[in-house]
DNA sequence: TCTGAATTTGTAACCGATTGCATTAAATAT
DNA sequence: ATATTTAATGCAATCGGTTACAAATTCAGA
């Protein structure tokens, strides 16, 4: 269990009588070295086990090649696949990624921008979690100039580079969908208003209605978190209301499941009684019985597209700051959880 | 957007006409620095927005404070909570995390052990991808006196920490559970018998049938990769066996749920003509239709065990050279998809 | 053969924190 | 007053790779 001597550019060059400068450029491929001494070096390096020290390549050009990426939490698929596009761009671009979640906590979320500010991350890469009211935490990253692009949860008002969907669009659809299907009172089930997504979905829901001829009421609005005691909560007030909806658009597929249970639970029939519409097409709406119509949110897309425009914004190639904001297709997928009228 | 200067401990130093070396001693809360010092030093650090910079830091220690974990995948609710578990420790101890994840593919693990190395992280703690054969790429890890802790996916035979739970137990009892629910003919939906966890759960699916005196078949066994392709192939196969089976241990909960779908298509009534356990307590066994029955594999506890000891290691608390192997407790809870009696 | 340009390599100063080994100052003992 | 501890601070080398600039070598052209 004796650790073998780390092998340094001083140790090549040394052994073939060159200079540690030589040593540097030639592995790094730098043109003004002769193919063939880059050769002998890269041969020799390769013989020996040598591996560059990260710190002190860091330590002098001043840059990480570490990008932070600050999620609201981690379990959703829809998380995965974001970190999954992300993970794929920046690996190809010889990036590293700090990952780091606030739980849905403002606190937290405040936490980790100290931390990743600490750490020196060349950007950042970021969600907002449940409870965040402002951005005054990642203005430390501004005033060094370090990038910071948002996507999902952002504040859609507030200057910087934004990767979104059309969440407007998105609930208008959803909507739309159910009144063709034939409801005449439609719930809508989401979370904390303040967060852009709720907000606009709820604010397609209500253009749906009203271009639709329908009433607005606040009372089939219900705003919840969206765990599943939350779920239940919600589902059992929708069973409490008078008249009952005949629809639903729920913000989140696995709240949307949870409801269906116990809407079922309560001997009602989706989507006969009640149609529903989810978000986010999560493989559970595969699962659940009836299967769940929902909006497709493309993960992978989404991380890809932040990653790339961030990389490319490192790299000179582009810059964010005069790009502002950057819209995802995203469409409905009706299942049976909605579908009523045969076509 | 013009940046700011960086603050050194040499700026400090200058500013209290100290020295550099007892600003870095101040800092790190060395006893030979006086307490008024140290305060002095603190409050200029903190006005002038000082962060210390960890290359240097690192370059100078020859340490990293990072610990890689390499996963098979990212999407289960399984590895989350592992992940989760392995943060919060890891966290505290005031490491950092590179997640490394193979897509189930031996190849990309090797790369990603390479990558780790090069890296030079201080830790690694794995899981092994779905056709891992041996443990060839790790050994540059051993050969440098790198710890790494297995959890999950391991070889059992092998030298080297693991975390893992009693796999054939856990087989054991699920199988055992159904066999006393009135099943005779039970099948089994598995993947890779090279992975310890598939296998492990086969002998004890194997043993419990031996003991309650029925036969072992390896007809009744289905080999197959988990996604969700696969569990519809395994389902129809169950379909087709004559006689058919009235008990299936699947050895994964979302298999399992698509699995029942599969199944419920068909007419078949579950628990009653056929009653299944899955394995994992993923999210989705509350939300299929009947719930279903499995083995609570404890994420959050085997990330915060592994994390724990990897770190106690580091420090110097203890020696993982001297563990083997530490066994966590799983145990299998009873939903209706295998309850068939009433108590 | 000589000169200027092109090619290749070397020198040495960084980057910023850490730490073994002094050194100095202050406190205590003789 | 002098010797001996003890406490507090400083000096300077070190970690390993990068890069501006200088130097050496080679080559083409006159």
């Amino acid at each position: 269990m004796r650790r073998e001597k780390e092998i340094t550019i001083y140790d090549i060059a040394k052994q073939l009588d060159l200079s540690a400068a030589t040593v540097s450029r030639a592995l790094k491929d730098h043109p003004s070295i002769n193919k063939h001494t880059k050769k002998k070096i890269a041969e020799l390096a390769a013989r020996l086990g040598y591996r560059s020290n990260t710190f002190a390549s860091n330590l002098r050009k001043q840059k990480t090649n570490t990008i932070g990426v600050m999620v609201h939490e981690l379990r959703s698929q829809f998380m995965t696949s974001v970190l999954a596009g992300i993970e794929k761009v920046t690996t190809e671009a010889n990036y590293d990624l700090i990952i780091a979640h606030s739980s849905e906590s403002a606190a937290k979320e405040t936490a980790n921008a100290v931390n990743l500010f600490h750490k020196r991350v060349d950007g950042v890469i970021a969600s907002l979690a449940f409870d965040t009211a402002n951005l005054d935490h990642f203005a430390p990253f501004e005033k060094k100039g370090i990038p910071v692009i948002f996507f999902d949860r952002v504040f859609e008002d507030a200057d910087g580079a934004k990767v979104i969907i059309h969440n407007r669009k998105a609930g208008y659809e959803a909507t739309s969908h159910l009144i063709e299907q034939g409801c005449k009172r439609i719930a809508h089930i989401t979370a904390n208003l303040q967060r852009n997504v709720y907000a606009e979905r709820l604010k397609g829901y209500q253009q749906a209605l009203t271009e639709h001829g329908l009433k607005f009421s606040e009372k089939q609005v219900i705003v919840d978190d969206l765990s599943e005691e939350a779920s239940i909560r919600s589902a059992r007030k929708i069973l409490g209301m008078r008249p009952r909806p005949d629809g639903i658009f729920i913000t989140n597929d696995f709240c949307a499941a949870v409801c269906i249970q116990v809407l079922k639970e309560a001997g009602i029939r989706i989507p006969e009684d009640i149609a529903i519409v989810g978000f986010n097409n999560d493989a559970i709406c595969k699962i659940i019985e009836p299967k769940l119509s929902t909006i497709n949110y493309p993960g992978i897309e989404i991380g890809e597209i932040v990653a790339r425009n961030m990389i490319n914004h490192l790299q000179g190639h582009s810059d964010i700051n005069l790009t502002n904001t950057i819209i995802i297709k995203s469409e409905l997928i009706v299942r049976a959880s909605s579908l009523r009228k045969k076509k």
